[in-house]
DNA sequence: TGAATGATGCGCT
DNA sequence: GCGCATCATTCAT
């Protein structure tokens, strides 16, 4: 049997693709490691016309493996320290992608540990930057093939989850989307208030 | 327990 | 220059 996802599945509408993705397993090999995760939230940007999609003001030099074909990992630095990892999706020449924002360990805890200094192995992962620290993705595994060798999606054998949505996190356009889904059940999911942002936002309407 | 803030570098206007 | 699909720490209550 073969568990690994292929091209296919990333070849179709990202939201359709967005809560089969909750449950499945990432997998990372390199020469000497391997670390692979059951994946617990996601978050969809779809083309142009999603404000808070990278792409939304065109192809540049950083977005472009957006537009380009399905099935490839787009990873961004951001905050001057961290990596975010995104499966491309839709058809080429399509600006779509998924972002992974958190997920339980499985393979490569002992590793994980030593990279982040968390008290709790559920808290390796339960982010969009600790997943890229934890994992070691870095942008140079940028346009890496995710139904490659070293990276890429399998089934699991667990019974899909009940999943919820949400608006999405740590944007300030395209709130009103409710393109956010995670697994509930799963302490790995990155609990973030959007008060804060709501505050601030309050703070520079008050500036203006 | 929740809100504010500093770290830190790059992409884009 | 400014803002950012973040996180850990500090500060206030």
């Amino acid at each position: 049997m073969t568990r690994k996802l292929s091209r296919s599945f990333f070849d179709r509408p990202t939201l359709e693709i967005c809560p089969e993705l909750i449950g499945k397993i990432i997998v990372f090999k390199t020469h000497d490691s391997l670390f692979s995760a059951r994946i617990v939230e996601v978050e969809a940007y779809v083309g142009q016309a999603d404000p808070a999609c990278h792409a939304a003001r065109g192809m540049t030099e950083r977005n472009q493996i957006m537009f380009g074909p399905p099935g490839m990992a787009y990873i961004y630095f951001i905050y001057g320290m961290y990596n975010c990892l995104n499966f491309v999706t839709e058809a080429d020449g399509i600006a779509a992608a998924i972002l992974l924002r958190g997920a339980e360990p499985i393979d490569g805890i002992e590793a994980m540990r030593q990279r982040s200094k968390a008290g709790h192995d559920w808290q390796l992962l339960n982010g969009p930057g600790k997943f890229c620290r934890s994992f070691g993705l870095t942008r140079e595994q940028n346009g890496l093939d995710l139904t490659g060798r070293e990276l890429y999606l399998e089934q699991s054998d667990q019974p899909p989850p009940v999943i919820e949505r949400s608006p999405r996190i740590g944007i300030r356009a395209g709130t009103e989307l409710i393109w956010r889904f995670f697994d509930p059940a799963s302490r790995a999911v990155s609990r973030v208030s959007d008060r804060n942002k709501k505050k601030k936002e309050e703070k520079t309407k008050e500036g203006n």
